[in-house]
DNA sequence: CGCGAGCTTGACGTTGTTCAACTAGAGTGG
DNA sequence: CCACTCTAGTTGAACAACGTCAAGCTCGCG
């Protein structure tokens, strides 16, 4: 089903990663694509469901996140629009590795993941552009592995801080649209662990919190508690 | 510098990921590499540095790890012949993010960047296979995170023994090249506590150790035990 | 025979989790 | 308008998990 109110060719929500394409490729992306809607908390991707489509997030925030024990989950990152997610089933079981799940009201765009074959077949610049973009994850997740298995507490929690003003809200003070539960998701650490650690940044003038917005005072303090761990 | 004494094209240590290349590809590759031999205990590749040439394993055991905090570091896989070794840096600012260090005495292979990528942008099942790699080890990285994040140590410790049994040494009785420091480095744990774990599952026969020779008496154990965290 | 590196063990302290109780605010129905 | 309920957030106390420190051990090697 062709959307008819955007296309691809003139779309200016689109990741870098398309940026290579031809006119016919974006063309080609358009007759093979869907638009969806979703409110907060639905699931866009199912974590062991097939991997069909790859998807372009266009609109809202979402949550990448691995579903581990115990439901506890490990959240990889957040996504904005612009932003292209495929995973490492690609060109592997073709199944999804992760759960991405809308944090607020989204909507996404998914490509057949045929023609996305197609394409990355016969333009190798957008095959170097994808190549570019898993591995740009996986640095992601390198630093995540410090963090969560080297840092203590506030380290963590810091890492998690400076994420959302630097990477995603970009505001300062920022509206908190995650949980509790999802700050101890993105830092590997108990919920009431993380809602202790915020205390004492509160209690430390690092940071003020009114109801669901967070002002960060002090982004040297959290800067020198992530490196310190 | 061309090495006369083998050649890509009837190698038989290659990886996988040269299964699709022609033999003009494979005599390219031939003609823009080196080999290179290592001691126990050096560097092959060290975390920083620039990525100019990629890396095919051939002979003996080698550590691919993350450099974190205070020393310690994060072993995220062990590399034997027949490995090919890239890393994130590929396509992004061409650096290492790793350092890969010989365990046992190795050799590798090593192609140089510019040619890499030549044959990448003309071969696209090349391509794909190099991206299908990539992916695979973000599938293991993703299982270690689980492992390291939400197992405690007998779960960690049980699931570095289940690797080493299933997929390195393949052999039971094996012949434990790597120090108790290094397996304190796959677990995320102290090294202390790696023995005390190692010492339950004595005490407890689930493995048998001789020396540097480790016998795992019931498979069935760990697995349970990897299983339940 | 002595040295040094890796290994082992115990005692102890810290870090982080669990459990339970409590609070605040938003929605719901009488 | 007022209970009632439900969920997210908060706090404290007890506990478990894990690391640190220090000492002693083993074994290969000069």
């Amino acid at each position: 089903m062709v959307n008819t109110t955007c296309n691809c060719l003139d779309c200016i929500k689109k990741s870098t990663v398309f940026t290579n394409l031809s006119k016919e490729e974006l063309k080609l992306f358009n007759e093979h694509r869907y638009d969806a809607r979703y409110y907060a908390g639905e699931i866009i991707f199912k974590q062991g469901t097939a991997m069909t489509h790859l998807m372009s997030f266009t609109s809202g925030l979402a949550k990448v996140y691995i579903e581990g024990f115990n439901n506890r989950n490990i959240i990889l990152k957040l996504i904005k629009p612009g932003e292209f997610v495929g995973g490492p089933g690609l060109y592997t079981d073709f199944k999804h590795h992760f759960t991405v799940r809308a944090v607020e009201d989204s909507k996404a765009c998914f490509i057949e993941m045929g023609v996305f074959k197609k394409v990355m077949n016969e333009n190798p610049d957008f095959a170097v552009d994808a190549h570019k973009n898993s591995n740009l994850d996986t640095l992601n997740n390198f630093q995540k592995f410090i963090s969560l298995t080297q840092k203590q507490m506030p380290g963590r929690v810091a890492d998690a801080l400076l994420y959302l003003l630097n990477d995603i809200y970009q505001e300062n003070p920022f509206k908190m649209t995650l949980t509790r539960q999802e700050l101890a998701d993105m830092t590997a650490l108990s919920k009431e662990s993380a809602i202790r650690i915020l205390k004492q940044f509160k209690d430390d003038k690092i940071i003020r919190v009114n109801g669901d917005s967070i002002d960060v005072l002090n982004v040297a303090a959290l800067n020198e508690i992530s490196r310190i761990g």
